[in-house]
DNA sequence: CAATAGCCTGTTCAATCGATTAGCCTGCGC
DNA sequence: GCGCAGGCTAATCGATTGAACAGGCTATTG
């Protein structure tokens, strides 16, 4: 087969680039999120980065490459704040550790839901894209989440429940409210990007998950 | 302004018409949720339903309407199937009663994640589609069910969550395993469309809430 | 000081979108 | 048994889509 995907562009780019770039990224980023792959067009990506539309193809080989771009900082993003979290915690216990990381991940998800709203989308056409996902960036995630709760289970830190379960009740019970943040500002008095209503969040899954915020 | 929105057509229906205008809700339904609103073609839906095209906008004045009919539809079945669990339950205690509920809700999400997927798809967006949804159908449920978690509080049954929370809670671990289903084949054994696994998940989402299955 | 390569824009193309129109066929009411 | 309205299709519309192309500006390079 003359699968080409993704090869980077054979040319030496300028540093002066880098920026416009970005932009392009975080300008589609937003756009994929709030109007998933086909509702986003590439006119209105460069309208919020402030390019011309023939730009993006010049600094990205199609929309799809530029979706994968978009995806891979947005994984970036997470995996670096979850490793940042995760070290500084020498000699704390392990159940403390966790619930450091699950309130660490209730946080990112309140604010980056463009992660969980991009994994929704694709989750259900079941392409190309989903494959990209799921071999990249969200096998790894699981495999260190499930090794983790299984470790806790072992020691009666959470609820026995089959981690694979345990895996969707967590990343359906965080993000869930600030995916829907503005069917939640409809329903209730509640701001999902107020602070305190992220942290009373977090807390609520850890009192659920642990037993204790 | 000239706003005419969702007027009925001034046609008088024969039953003859009826079967096809249920398919083509039925093949809308399956594909707004796969595709999200703008992804779904109406050529595609079309197709699905086995007409032609033109005929979409003989049964309905526009594709929006055609969207409305199928989240219409959607929750009219899920109403149904959460009134027709409840009564019937004369007797029975308010704690069970609530927890047959939940399980009921989340069986219908595994066997219906088109419902969930299209409320993702569209509270992103956050334009007159989120609006028809939340007013016509999302509040009333949330109401009732904000109404229950408290009188559950209030007897103890349930952790001591501010009910918007607890909301999200709910509506995030119980169809999110179903909502990401493709996503979920890949990452472990399991299949969520298995009546087994259903029953389990259900099983930890009312240990979770509950204290018990 | 040329010249080359990276960065970016204006213009345009074929494909595809939702919607409209004109018209055919069928079966019910009179 | 005739007319007419409902159900449906074929053909086609203007608008919009992602992408390609040709060319201009600028900074680095030799």
């Amino acid at each position: 087969m003359a699968s080409s995907s993704t090869k980077p562009l054979d040319r030496v780019a300028r540093p002066s680039a880098k920026p416009t770039r970005d932009r392009i990224v975080r300008a589609a980023t937003d756009l994929f999120s709030e109007r998933s792959f086909d509702g986003a067009t590439t006119r209105e990506i460069a309208a919020q980065a402030g390019v011309t539309q023939p730009l993006l193809n010049y600094h990205f080989r199609s929309k799809e490459e530029l979706w994968q771009a978009a995806v891979d900082s947005l994984f970036e993003r997470l995996n670096k704040t979850l490793d940042e979290r995760t070290t500084g915690l020498r000699g704390v216990d392990e159940v403390t550790s966790a619930k450091l990381r699950v309130r660490e991940f209730v946080t990112f998800s309140a604010r980056n839901p463009q992660l969980h709203r991009i994994i929704m989308q694709e989750s259900k056409a079941d392409g190309p894209r989903m494959d990209y996902l799921v071999d990249r960036h969200v096998r790894p995630i699981y495999e260190r989440t499930v090794a983790l709760f299984e470790a806790l289970a072992r020691r009666g830190a959470v609820p026995d429940i089959p981690s694979a379960h345990l895996y969707y009740i967590l990343t359906g019970a965080g993000p869930t409210m600030f995916v829907l943040a503005p069917e939640c500002r409809r329903l209730t008095s509640l701001d999902p990007s107020d602070d305190a209503v992220i942290e009373a969040h977090a807390d609520a899954v850890c009192l659920l998950l642990f037993g204790s915020p």
